[in-house]
DNA sequence: TATTCCATCCCCATTTCTTGGTATGTTTTG
DNA sequence: CAAAACATACCAAGAAATGGGGATGGAATA
């Protein structure tokens, strides 16, 4: 074996260390990619959990951040006390883990929270009332789709152990799948036959999106006002909408525009 | 992954590919970590992609209008006729792979984006130039910060070649650890610069994104209709646009509302 | 306590959008 | 090939949005 692109390799423990570590993230990746059912990832969060090196899991996916009605998932198997406790005071919206969530693109541990987000006096009471009820250290792993969907999932150990952190970047797999299949089983969102704006149409629209009126795209595309307006029309009509807000949001939630095309844009500008 | 999880232990071949695979994760992970300039980032980025087993990469990160300086961020090792073809025709307002990053929580192969968006002629023909200029398949890890940024970064084969399969996961985790880099790079937004709505005028741009006018506003808020009209009109000058799509959009990207508010909306109607 | 922000209401001039038509030539597709 | 879809262009009436002025009372906050 020896040196591989100019890195020792180590000793034989440590190649089987390594190597049990890859076959156990294909595993899990495996086990958790099937999950098809909030039951089916329980389980295999569950699994994932214990087979990683951490005692508790929690995964969160709510499709309407902050907002009641919304669909919502939510699998986790933390100890009763502190579940109770969280669920009874709603403490979902003043978990410091979940703010910080909002302010990264990949996952963290607990315990270099505050390179995220300020501390305040209650969340230190928090985590310190969650450490009384079994939660110590943990490693979560945000993902966000803008408009549409937040979800985090948390692997956690005890007050008294560590974080096992040759495990983190499988972790950091392993939760992004999880929240993958979350998105697959609430969302079911079906691939069904959507109205498709024609090239034109869809030109149109992205550059209302970008608040440019009629005229202003007419010359862009350099045709007549009254073609914009008629492509605008029939996009509209497709949709069966009465107004371009509507309309625009209809093409991104189609994803036949997105924040990127507007906004990247916005900022070369 | 279905291919990872046949690699079993006890053949020797798939030990040394095992090993070699999470040594060269770990070797990357920190090279990459430690990128501190655009310079660097890119020369990281460039070793990651060949030693991958890929042909080109690219990253973009984009921050959310308003911020000041460095909004966005791009290096790439594309060929020049691309380059100069995707600048220089601006077809990134076009490009469906940036689509599909706002309805992706975590990496796809370029070959399954139909699963993720609605292809048009336009999008097609895109990819086929792209095949001629030298882009082949490839592999984007998306990212999204609420109210902060969106960023992409692409693992890329040539036409002629096939995605490095095996290595996708240690894609994800480099691609998702140079965003975060890219995001260190251009500096975090400063929260308090975000223009925060009221909740009047959130609920004005709500119902404005459900299609409604300021007379229907009126009626449903109860206020008059002028009221409305002014809260729209706040809510604008917040945002510093001059339409409804743009205000609602913004209001979205900042998360202020989301689809399921519309959406959910019009359907319980 | 003074100031700022919020929510509410009003007016007016101008621009833009929506809706209803019609029309011609090209491209795609069944 | 024929039918359908697309891109282009035009007209006209009415509805809606935008931008510019104001004004009041209350709540929060510094």
């Amino acid at each position: 074996m020896g040196d591989l692109h100019g890195q020792r390799v180590g000793n034989a423990p440590a190649i089987e260390r390594s190597v049990m570590r890859l076959v156990l993230a294909d595993d899990l990746i495996s086990v958790v990619t099937s999950a098809n059912s909030e039951s089916d990832l329980s389980a295999a969060l569950h699994t994932a959990t214990s087979r990683l090196g951490f005692d508790h899991f929690a995964l969160s996916y709510d499709c309407r951040p902050g907002s009641r009605d919304g669909t919502s998932l939510l699998v986790h198997d933390y100890p009763d006390a502190w579940a109770k406790l969280y669920v009874g005071f709603d403490l979902g919206g003043n978990d410091p883990v979940r703010r910080a969530c909002g302010k990264s693109m990949s996952g963290f541990e607990w315990r270099h929270i505050e390179n995220l987000i300020p501390l305040t006096r209650g969340d230190r009471r928090m985590l310190k009332v969650g450490r009384e009820s079994g939660i110590g250290d943990g490693y979560t792993v945000p993902r966000h789709l803008p408009g549409e969907a937040n979800g985090s999932c948390s692997f956690v150990v005890r007050p008294d152990a560590t974080l096992p952190r040759s495990m983190l970047h499988i972790a950091e797999i392993v939760g992004a799948i999880a929240l993958a299949s979350a998105r697959k089983i609430v969302g079911a969102v079906a691939p069904k036959s959507r109205p498709v704006l024609s090239e034109r149409q869809r030109e149109c629209v992205l550059w209302s999106a970008r608040g440019k009126t009629a005229a202003e795209i007419a010359v862009i595309l350099a045709i007549s006002e009254e073609t914009v307006i008629q492509h605008l029309k029939l996009a509209r009509e497709r949709y069966d909408v009465h107004s371009r807000q509507s309309l625009v949001l209809c093409a991104m939630f189609d994803g036949l525009i997105s924040f990127a095309d507007v906004f990247h844009w916005w900022a070369g500008t």
